[in-house]
DNA sequence: CTATAACTCTCAA
DNA sequence: CTAACGTTGAGAGTTATAG
């Protein structure tokens, strides 16, 4: 069965183009939280050499130099682009796998007499046309091979324009462009590997393709011989349409400034706790573990570093926010130094069970706030995150992170429309 | 000793 | 003027621990 990879170009600066036609045609990033560094650059800023990740005050000349422009990531906005984009493309298919954000899978099962490439170039129009985003579309029999294909569509490669069908190519074809292709390309390859395979002489996509499995399985791991089977039209990988729970909830933050006190620590543990515990509930889990971490900044070495973390187990496995934040606390008051310059705070819910058959603890003297949190994940389902929240979590949180740059929120504001005047 | 828990490493977007 | 470098999740493999 063919399968379909279709992936958002750029696609937060797309987003951003979408409302801000004046970013067209210019070199654009988006950063990271607290403006740390470019997670999406536009074609114009990956010409002037500027790779993924590259901290923001590293590429401060040039950005000058060359006018680039920076926003603050708006993660509400993507989301909301990222939902339209795939409801337009739930409609090409009735098996849709949204991978991420900016991509998905379709299965294309019985679309076999199709001309795919046209279908795909339907694709890209009426997504363009109906939401502004450019995406391209790789085609091929595994999932592995269709990611390879979204590759050369964006590059161009194999005389694509914007989709790519590995069915067109004869074997000889195929053959010829992957060995042009590095291994570091293929999905589940990533740094480690690719230097790894490298070195023993297996540098492309064919190398790897027509290497022995059993081999590979057995001096690198069982991942890397699906990934050859896959390469080689074997599907190994099915398509995921339904999300599965998650088995652990991480909310972690970089601060807007150093924080060195407990009293900030506090406030910014009882809020990742408040994120994670609704994202809990929405799922109708609890948690039996609550882990917690602070961390100094590792990049810059002459100063002194620590990064305790501790993990906390729960007498009765819980969802209340209340509890999980009484839990992180303590932790947090035992691996607590003083005299150390705190970049980030972090939390963990782990060790999963279900909300509908808890184990109850015999001795709990816990009281039940099962109401009180159904009100308030209403309340801030209506009226946004934070509307109502534990004292714990502060008032003056000068310990927030930066975002000097975002855009206005003009999917989700009408008072952040801007109006035509 | 075995089974499992706990932790570490790698990868992805 | 200086300092300024993301977040979340999964899975495999390894090590520690319990019984």
């Amino acid at each position: 069965m063919p399968i379909a990879l279709i992936d958002g170009n750029n696609f937060y600066v797309s987003c951003e183009r979408v409302f801000n036609p004046k970013l067209e045609g210019r070199p654009v990033v988006v950063l990271s939280n607290n403006d740390g560094m470019a997670v999406a650059r536009s074609a114009e800023v990956k010409e002037l050499g500027v790779k993924m990740g590259t901290p923001w005050f590293k590429m401060r000349d040039l950005a000058r130099k060359h006018g680039i422009v920076a926003l603050s990531s708006n993660y509400a906005l993507y989301a909301d682009m990222s939902n339209r984009m795939m409801a337009v493309l739930s409609q090409y298919s009735p098996d849709q796998e949204v991978y991420s954000i900016d991509e998905c899978f379709l299965g294309l099962e019985g679309f076999g007499n199709f001309d795919l490439v046209a279908y795909g170039q339907a694709m890209r129009r009426q997504v363009r046309q109906w939401v502004g985003i450019p995406v391209c579309v790789g085609i091929a029999e595994t999932k592995t091979l269709a990611k390879l294909a979204n590759h050369c569509a964006k590059k161009a490669l194999a005389g694509t324009n914007s989709v790519c069908d590995f069915g067109r190519l004869s074997e000889p074809e195929r053959s010829r462009l992957f060995s042009t292709i590095e291994v570091g390309e293929i999905w589940g390859v990533g740094r480690k590997l690719s230097e790894q395979l490298t070195h023993r002489d297996i540098a492309t996509v064919e190398a790897l393709r027509k290497a022995d499995a059993k081999t590979i399985r057995r001096e690198f791991s069982v991942v890397l011989e699906r990934t050859i089977a896959e390469l080689n039209d074997i599907s190994c990988m099915e398509l995921e349409e339904a999300a599965p729970n998650k088995q652990q909830i991480i909310s972690s933050r970089s601060f807007g400034n150093y924080v060195y006190d407990i009293e900030s620590l506090s406030q910014a543990v009882a809020s990742y706790i408040a994120i994670a515990a609704e994202k809990l509930r929405s799922q109708a889990s609890l948690a039996g573990l609550v882990q917690v971490y602070i961390r100094t900044n590792p990049h810059k070495a002459d100063s002194p570093q620590y990064q305790p973390s501790l993990t906390v187990p729960l007498s009765q496995a819980s969802d209340d926010t209340l509890l999980l934040t009484r839990a992180a606390l303590w932790g947090l008051k035992r691996i607590y130094r003083p005299g150390f310059a705190y970049q980030k705070a972090g939390v963990a819910l782990l060790n999963f069970s279900d909300a509908a058959t808890p184990q109850m603890d015999l001795f709990s003297k816990a009281r039940d706030n099962t109401r009180l949190m159904e009100v308030m994940d209403r309340i801030n389902g209506i009226w946004g995150r934070g509307t109502l929240h534990s004292a714990a979590e502060g008032v003056q949180q000068g310990w927030r992170m930066k975002r000097e740059k975002v855009s206005p929120g003009y999917t989700t504001h009408w008072d952040q429309l801007p109006l035509v005047t």
